[in-house]
Order: C-alpha cells, then sequence, then structure tokens
DNA sequence: TTCGATACATACTTTTTGGTTAGTATTTGA
DNA sequence: TCAAATACTAACCAAAAAGTATGTATCGAA
C-alpha cells in the first residue's frame, strides 16, 4: 500500500485517512446522534454527555466540510440550526455501529473477569 | 450511554475506548501485518513504510499490554524477537478490514471526482 | 429598556501524539 | 581487536487534539 493523495494531504494508508476522517472523541458519537433524525445544536449539546461548545462546533464544522453532515440554518431569533446526516453520513454509519459493538464487547468481557 | 470504567479509566462511550486501544496513526496498520503470520520487529519495521523505531516500539508495547499481540523474544545474538496476534488480534482484524475497505472506498470516489 | 434564548466565537492552556536524533547491549566472526 | 547485526532506549521537540472560561449577536417579549 503506497502512500497517496486525498484532498491535497499525504497519506501513508487507508486507515490514517478514516481516522482522520471520524476518528478522536467526539465525532463518531456526534454522527451516531443523527443516525435517524435531524437535531438541533442545542439537542446535540444536551444528549452528549461531557462536549462542550467548542469541541461540538469544530467536530461539527469537519463534518460539515469532509461531507458527512449537512447544516441548515434558520434566519430566526433566536437562532435555530439544524444538522443531519448526507448520504456520506448515513453511508459510514455501519462502520460506527461494528465499533461501537467491538466496544461494547470489550466491555462485557472485561466486567466478566472483574 | 453512560460513563464508564474499563481498566480504572473513565470513558464517555464504546467509541472512545476503541480508539484508545487500536486508534492513532500506527496501531491499525501494525495489527495488520500480523494478520496471518509472525513477524520479527525488523521485518515490520521494513514493511510498514514511515514508521520510525519510537513509534513501532513503543505501539508494540501498547498493542501487548492491552492483549493484542505476543511478544516472544529470543535469547540469542544479535537479539530477535517475534511478534503475532493474540485471540483479541485475530478477533479485531475484521473491524480493521472494514476500516481500511470504507477508506479505499473514499479514496476511489476521491479519484472519481478527479 | 432590559432580559432571555440560542448558537455560536475567541483566547488561552494542557495533554496527547508523533517525529528526530543519537546511543546501547551482546556475541560472533573477520 | 573491531565491526556487524538486531532490537531496542532516551532525550528532546513539534504539532495536534482537547479542555476551560468567557464573550457576542439578534430580536421579541416583558
Amino acid at each position: 500500500m503506497p502512500d497517496f493523495i486525498f484532498k491535497g494531504k499525504v497519506y501513508y494508508n487507508p486507515v490514517q485517512l478514516v481516522m482522520e476522517q471520524i476518528g478522536g472523541v467526539w465525532k463518531m458519537p456526534i454522527l451516531w446522534r443523527l443516525k435517524d433524525h435531524t437535531m438541533r445544536y442545542g439537542e446535540l449539546r444536551n444528549d452528549i454527555p461531557h462536549i462542550s461548545d467548542k469541541m461540538l462546533t469544530t467536530q461539527l464544522r469537519e463534518l460539515e466540510k469532509d461531507g458527512y453532515v449537512h447544516r441548515q440554518v434558520y434566519a430566526v431569533v433566536p437562532p435555530k440550526t439544524e444538522y443531519s446526516l448526507t448520504e456520506r453520513g448515513r453511508e459510514v454509519i455501519p462502520l460506527i455501529t461494528q465499533i461501537r459493538e467491538y466496544g461494547s464487547s470489550l466491555i462485557e468481557k472485561e466486567a466478566q473477569k472483574a
């Protein structure tokens, strides 16, 4: 597997690309919430434990730039913004499902031992 | 999904745990090489482009500590160490396969556009 | 006229991750 | 006696990711 270029940046392998697009602590949890419905900013904020405004905003912006979520701003006061998955976002859900399942299985095994 | 504790550390969700165990730039590429055979340190080193001694060593140690790889040291000179997957390591391969496939599909789509 | 509601932005600090360079231990064979 | 081979270790630095704390714009309602 040789190096390749994606959107102007060099990657060493496909895993690295995926990690950059949906890796980190918050991106998959965000995508997961949007799995089957649109959500407002504040709803995401309330639904994802421990996330800060800064993290929620930056991660949403990156997911938008990379084509995973759609951002719909309504010109009302107080402001209202709705987030939803794009086609690409929907396509990545099975992968997240498998990662979550694997994580849960790790936790279960650990619980059995203790 | 509430917080939980795994080996003494608090996690916010299962994704975060998986990311910590096999995330980052190098761990999955390492596990992938060991997929169907034991490899010596130097073989891994030569086979994984751009990886440094420091990264290879630290990531192997963490994978060993977390139970994904087995480390077999032979008392010979010059030194010889063989790495192989444990049961847990083998179990995680399907997940890595899917992540790689997803990454490859991203690359393909991007190539079609350009 | 001020307040409340919402979705942010900004500045700053800390933590984590990764990269670079150089060095070490051991024994066999030239 | 010295070089070669292998699997590391250590010290240091840079970059990226994440956390914390505070501020802001807008408009309608009270």
